[in-house]
DNA sequence: CAAGCGGATCACAAATCGGGAACTGCTAAG
DNA sequence: CTTAGCAGTTCCCGATTTGTGATCCGCTTG
């Protein structure tokens, strides 16, 4: 179920925030300081809102409002949460989803890269079956503009309105596409008809 | 469960940090003194707090006090951990890995299997490229032996003493191995000389 | 109008946090 | 063996924080 109003919305985005970035759950007048409210009662019937719609568990254990939204892990060093910002499928751009999702992934698999600069992208037909990545995968890219070469990229195709995911080399004004399979023909396109949305940072594929 | 308050974390990530580069549980002086804390008494409060939230296991036995960090607690939904096996390529049977390596995995890419049935294998060579599997990758395996038609397993060839990946389909006495590209041919070979060691359920494919 | 939301104030019980002091086991000198 | 030291534990203390209930007020919306 969804938040009835917006400061209920606010509050509990705050709360998870809150969560994922420190490890524990904010006291109200942590909530009410970040909000600007005076009153320590008013969150607690927010709390009690939220709870009502099933966004919020509470453990009852006195003093304390255990809760079990949906992010959460301490464990901080072991997982991260991205964002799916929407499907990749051959023909089209982009195609942003609306309510922002969120799915867990191991934090190795992006090395080096922040976990807030990345975002997930459900791979929809086999438009990239030649960089091995199938109908139903999870793609992970880092959101970066400024390719270096060699590296695998969401690439726009600007005239053909078509998002691809390949490896990018520059050659003077041109760039080449080349896909991993080296039986395909890689694609020359003038600079200027590509735009580089991301860069492929990892996969994951589902069991069915 | 999470630590409730701000201290309560702090404490909990000074012991993990301590066991973790020392290999043993710093003494109750010890915590205090990290903290600018004057009483040991103190800290035996917030230990036994986090003992009552079930994120520190004691085991009596002499003066110290024996704990058992846990790690994959919390947010048990979306995380869990998965055996590294070891590793599979062309040409030789899984190569087992002697030390207990674990990964983590989000939840979800297993679908209702149990993680307590599932290992990983690292993926060494291209011999899997077919089914779109990459050298490098992590494959995500259920321990089953009964394969269903149609599921994608780890075949054990015994005769060519050779694991490799495909879909598995029953013909008779004899089993079909059929890659994933449909260009290739598809095997066929007797019951007996093939041992299925699990069901493929997953894969995850790190950044580099 | 009534109902609901957002906010404020007050009061209270329970929990947290810090401290001091004394007790129990254990171990390592002397 | 005795002694000293260290570690964990327990009991008592005070100050502060926190969740919560009760009550009231202004605002919007049907």
């Amino acid at each position: 179920m969804l938040p009835r109003t917006q400061r209920q919305k606010e509050i509990l985005d705050y709360i998870t925030r809150f969560l994922e970035r420190h490890g524990y759950v904010p006291s109200y007048a942590q909530i009410a300081r970040q909000f600007g409210v005076k009153s320590r009662a008013t969150i607690a019937k927010h709390i009690a809102a939220l709870e009502r719609r099933g966004l919020i568990v509470r453990e009852h254990e006195a003093g304390s409002f255990g809760l079990n939204v949906k992010v959460e892990d301490t464990s901080g060093d072991l997982l991260c949460e991205v964002r799916v910002l929407g499907r990749i499928a051959a023909g089209t751009p982009i195609e942003v989803v609306d309510d922002e999702e969120r799915i867990p992934v191991p934090r190795f698999l992006l090395g080096r890269v922040k976990p807030d600069r990345v975002y997930a992208l459900r791979v929809k037909g086999d438009s990239m079956i030649d960089e091995h990545i199938c109908d139903g995968d999870i793609a992970l890219i880092e959101n970066r503009t400024d390719a270096r070469d060699g590296e695998i990229v969401v690439a726009l195709l600007i005239e053909e309105n078509q998002a691809t995911l390949k490896r990018l080399y520059r050659r003077g004004v041109n760039v080449e596409l080349q896909p991993a399979n080296s039986q395909l023909q890689p694609l020359i396109l003038p600079a200027a008809q590509v735009r580089v949305q991301g860069i492929f940072r990892g996969l994951l594929r589902p069991s069915n």
